[in-house]
DNA sequence: CTTGACCTTCCAGTGACTGGAAGCCTCATA
DNA sequence: TATGAGGCTTCCAGTCACTGGAAGGTCAAG
């Protein structure tokens, strides 16, 4: 298989599937001629990183997870180790993006959005009047 | 004042401050020696990037914020606005976010995760077993 | 006069690609 | 046989918002 069917059959970008030659998670053969010859086992691999990058899982995460996945004698213990700690991070950010939003949200229920230039974003933004001590 | 105690006083690492410069967000005036010297305007600028950097905002928004914020005759509409986009953006990624912790707590809590190497996340990423229609 | 804190600029790296230029390779058609 | 289209190659630069580090100038205290 050349890059382009590939790129198909397995859903990511040429680009991208260059870049994950790069760095070193496949290794596709060349032909003759220098273009890349995918194998079966490569376009697994690319499936699977397609998967875990969807899931959010990072490169890092992903290079570990690909090693498990090929390795008959993995203990799932490992698996489910990198999994959860992916979750904690998405609970992490869910928990940060949620504060974000409830701050915003109140700030915004409170701008009246009109022509006029008083706005308690801007205001909170601005942070608390100083209070001057002189 | 030097970028030392703006650095204190808007709590923002002096090497941002300087990258703000450097992008236009601030135009501290210079000692003789080199030296950026910055006036109380300044410092107001850099602890609302502060702040609007701590709400998420980016780099484009906090611009324009900034000039909402120093032009007497804006409309408040007009920051609400962008209040309000980055709103959406912050909902759509808590959506998304939420939608991968589902998938990721349902494979996690499926893997017995012990020395078995069988293991439903690595399953899943593998995807649907083949089906070989020869 | 030296030490140490503070300041400067410039360059490189982060993560995970993405865009684009310049140039082969291959195949089908005129 | 020439040509053109499309696919492939490498390499360089850019993304976002910083961050780290090197090399060197400035200043106040001892």
């Amino acid at each position: 298989m050349n890059i382009g069917e590939v790129e198909r059959l397995a859903g990511l970008p040429a680009k991208t599937i260059r870049y994950y030659e790069e760095i070193g998670l496949i290794r596709p053969r060349r032909e003759a001629n220098g273009y890349r010859r995918f194998a079966e086992t490569d376009l697994h691999k690319l499936r699977f990183l397609q998967r875990a990058r969807g899931l959010g899982f990072s490169i890092d995460d992903c290079r570990a997870l690909l090693s498990l996945y090929s390795d008959e004698t993995r203990a799932s213990a490992d698996v489910k180790a990198i999994a959860s700690g992916h979750l904690e991070r998405i609970d992490a950010k869910i928990a940060e993006l949620q504060s974000l939003r409830r701050v915003l949200a109140a700030l915004i229920k409170d701008c009246h959005g009109d022509q006029r230039p008083d706005c308690p974003i801007l205001e909170d933004l601005a942070g608390p009047p100083e209070s001057d001590l002189s």
